[in-house]
DNA sequence: CAGAATCCAAATTGATACTG
DNA sequence: CAGTATCAATTTGGATTCTG
């Protein structure tokens, strides 16, 4: 299992609670941290901030201080994000085909 | 975002540290507790317990009690398991290809 | 607005020992 | 072999307060 190595890397980003939620939000261009913070129901501004960061470090998004008045930050997708983006969508076509599957075989596995 | 909902959903599922490891360590056929334990690195016996449940609970392994002598418990992938591992696949190969790149980029960011 | 810093509660996880 | 149970340690995350 040579691969078994970047798999469980690549995980350290994708497996991110919150990570690929943010990934999805910057789909359509840029957003800025405001934004990102009420689209994204539930995260704190603690998260999303340390979510950014990672994400900036590892090349997948860009951040931007705007100078207009009044200044705010905008982040936007890489390329390299952007193919993570696409690497991501079979998976949410998968998600949204099989959740409904899932969630009968939970209720009848705990049903016992 | 009508979509969030599912994200969030198969991220409770994929974004387990170990899931996706599991299931790729089932692609190939049926696996017994004790080599999924001695082929997934740094896992403990508690996690993989942890985790295989999850995933028989979800539908996307079968565990089998095989009654030969000694008796075994063995794992496969259901047919929404294999869905599942397929849907991952890009994903796998994106990890592949950038992350030599994404190493780069968290090294120069770290040099600032 | 976009964070940083601090504090604290809760959830995860590993190590270990035990069992049918 | 394939777990379960328990405990301790670490991590994580939310709430809150403060700042350029």
């Amino acid at each position: 299992m040579q691969d078994a190595c970047e798999a469980r890397e690549v995980l350290g980003i994708v497996g991110d609670k919150w990570a690929l939620l943010v990934v999805r939000m910057l789909k359509d261009g840029p957003r800025r941290f405001t934004e990102l913070k009420r689209s994204i129901d539930g995260i704190s501004q603690r998260m999303l901030t340390a979510t950014l960061r990672d994400l900036e470090r590892d090349g997948i998004v860009i951040r931007t201080v705007v100078e207009v008045m009044p200044p705010h930050v905008s982040y936007e997708l890489t390329t390299m994000g952007r193919t993570l983006r696409e690497a991501t969508a079979p998976l949410l076509e998968w998600s949204i085909e099989h959740l409904p599957h899932i969630a009968t075989a939970r209720a009848e596995y705990d049903d016992r």
